[in-house]
DNA sequence: CCAACTCATAGCATCGATGCTATGGGTTGG
DNA sequence: CCAACCCATAGCATCGATGCTATGAGTTGG
């Protein structure tokens, strides 16, 4: 379910890029904060249309976010943090800091 | 020193104007991270232009960035990160987790 | 006084994220 | 079987971040 996605293919392709180690990462968080997302609007018993509503976006950007469509803008996170009742948090962490 | 820019300008009215509060939030993060490039890069001992070069950029774009010019997106965060030896860290805290 | 370096900015081209509308397939409940 | 909801995607317009080049002002060292 939800795998058989065209992101996914751009996804992969942008992280096998030569050279892309830093678009790759980039790539990388981005999936994962779609994931986060996903799982914190299920938490919350919302559908992406509620989400959207609450986030100021429509469901359909919600769904290319969770899918990881694209490598998500500070404003958007900000926006969807606040509605999921959470704090967004970007910091340069040292190498040595636990993921 | 560096507290005539135009960007304070720009940036001033980004979080002052009406309903801009997620705006607001971005712009905020992005200015604290200007600092706290410019902070570590000075701690390299570098120069806007040795740490462009590093990061794959140029000095414009890092003296932008560093100013809150601009709301950097998660690639270029990312370039900088490595560059500086970090790690970009990006998650939904908590509302209760500390700052 | 000049050369070399620093950082701040401007102006412009381009790329990519977002907003929007519209589907389409899947599932569920009547 | 149909209505109503879910989510995934497409296509397109627009906006904004980035890359680029070129200055300019300030500082320092010769």
């Amino acid at each position: 379910m939800s795998d058989r996605l065209d992101w996914n293919d751009l996804r992969e392709r942008r992280m096998t890029e030569p050279g892309a180690a830093e678009t790759y990462e980039a790539t990388r968080i981005a999936f994962e904060l779609g994931q986060e997302v996903r799982h914190l609007r299920e938490g919350h018993g919302w559908s992406q249309s509620e989400l959207a509503r609450a986030a100021g976006m429509t469901q359909s950007a919600v769904a290319r976010f969770e899918a990881g469509g694209t490598v998500p803008t500070l404003p958007v996170l900000e926006r969807l943090a606040r509605a999921l009742d959470r704090r967004l948090d970007v910091r340069f962490a040292s190498n040595a800091d636990a993921a």
